[in-house]
DNA sequence: CCGAGGATTATCT
DNA sequence: GATAATCCTCGGA
């Protein structure tokens, strides 16, 4: 196996991290369970404290702490008072930059995920932020987690790069009243034509 | 303190 | 397509 992907794979620019993460192997170790891993088909960057679509907008708070932090550690924050969103800390220490993880493209482990998804549909398994997280059992106890070594059971690891004809961008999900130019701005990085990208 | 409002999903019509 | 679920964060008083 690979090793996972460096610090200084994460300490650039969120929309760097967030078009190169596309590709890289999202892994998963559970004491008992076999190996969960899947291929990253569809990211977000927010970035900087002018990005008015961003927690780390304007200043540190306890929440978003961790966007200010150290890069290549994770932020898992929850979404609707229900579901755990899997960010992972871009942009060097002291800048507030992370990539959201919105939907990975399955490869081992099936079985784990199938008992986890139970009675849905295979291409709705991963295929958003959330269900992501369920499939692979990730909770806000995983926050601040370091994806750069292995030791966490949670970690990122190179995989099969995506040419730039295959990538796709377009504006970020779920930003309801978010002002421009934030709104609009194709923040947002995807695989053309994988099922496992969310709607 | 208090209240508004989510980086979503599942379910129902 | 519309809406509930569900709870925590953050800004304002």
């Amino acid at each position: 196996m690979p090793d996972p992907l460096p610090r200084s794979f994460y300490a650039r620019s969120a929309l760097v991290v967030a078009r190169e993460l596309l590709g890289a192997q999202l892994v998963r170790i559970e004491a008992g369970q076999p190996r969960v891993a899947g291929l990253i088909v569809e990211t977000e960057a927010y970035s900087g404290a002018d990005d008015l679509a961003s927690h780390g907008r304007k200043r540190i708070t306890p929440r978003n702490q961790p966007m200010y932090g150290q890069p290549g550690l994770t932020y898992v924050y929850l979404s609707r008072g229900i579901h755990p969103m899997l960010n992972v800390v871009a942009e060097p220490e002291g800048s507030p930059g992370a990539v959201l993880i919105r939907a990975i493209r399955p490869l081992e482990g099936l079985d784990v995920i199938a008992q986890r998804r139970a009675g849905r549909l295979l291409h709705e398994w991963t295929s958003g932020p959330a269900r992501l997280t369920m499939a692979l059992a990730i909770t806000k106890a995983h926050n601040q987690l370091d994806v750069t070594t292995t030791a966490g059971g949670l970690w990122i690891e190179p995989g099969e790069p995506i040419s730039d004809e295959a990538v796709r961008t377009s504006p970020r999900i779920g930003l309801g009243k978010t002002p421009e130019p934030w709104l609009s701005i194709p923040w947002r990085w995807y695989v053309a034509d994988d099922k496992f990208v969310s709607r």
